[in-house]
DNA sequence: GTTTGCCCTAGAGTCGGCTCTAGCTTCTAC
DNA sequence: GTAGAAGCTAGAGCCGACTCTAGGGCAAAC
């Protein structure tokens, strides 16, 4: 059932092949992907699951640096669940923080969106009849 | 009441100088800052409300390049209302999408925080006696 | 009168995150 | 057997957004 290249891989994680490679660079990989002939790599769902983590984590703004810390200690095993955990908290903090300065930003976009839809109303509409 | 120099704007707005002065040369300033004694800037109240508003564009991730494309219709004067219309709500339709993207990781990021907090209580808390 | 602090310009440098290239191998289909 | 697709490595290149440096001006405080 498994056994993915990594054009299938990258179809299924939206990344792409460059990107697939540079992340097994930067070590963002759990474990070292299997190879099969002429050194192709051969992904497991499991490699796949992890990477859309790493897509997850990427979209929410971690840096590939963090993301790497974090591997590096799923990857050492039981026994550091404590600082992932802080990762993980810090982490989320962050993605708080964003979700709160968006919102902000938003708020500002649509009042403007609607002075504008405001003034080109005026131009483009019959005025209502006040009933 | 206004005449403010590069520092004090820097510390209103959480810029940098240097950022100000890169602003500027890009083209995100609605006006042309004017200049006191030496060559040195002096903003307005109204540089430093665009400024915020740049900087709340930015914080929504809006490239430069767009944001010199609003700053320039708005310079433009009146007439272009649709065109400026059209740059926000293309720019509410990405942060829309940004904080959908945003929340699916936070709720990824919550369950596996979750996660080691249970894993971590089982070992750091006494069990609760049941009433 | 010189030190300190803030400002100026022009341009170089940095950093994160990809993205692409060159040159090669291997497999599949014709 | 050869053309084409997909993969490989090592390394270069690119882009956006800052960030900093060099070299200098001016004015108030000591």
């Amino acid at each position: 059932m498994s056994g993915l290249s990594i054009g299938q891989v990258a179809e299924r994680t939206g990344l792409s092949v460059h990107t697939l490679r540079f992340y097994e660079r930067e070590g963002l990989l759990a474990q070292p992907v299997r190879r099969g002939t002429a050194g192709h790599r051969v992904y497991d769902e499991g490699d796949v699951d992890w990477l859309g983590v790493c897509v997850r984590l990427r979209a929410s703004g971690m840096p590939l640096t963090d993301i790497r810390r974090y591997t590096e200690l799923v990857r050492a095993g039981q026994g550091n669940e404590a600082e992932r955990l802080e990762v993980l908290r810090g982490h989320r903090e962050r993605v708080l923080a964003q979700l709160h300065e968006l919102d902000e930003s938003l708020k500002l976009i649509t009042h403007k969106v609607a002075i504008y839809e405001g003034r080109l109303g005026l131009r483009d509409t019959v005025p209502d009849c006040v009933p």
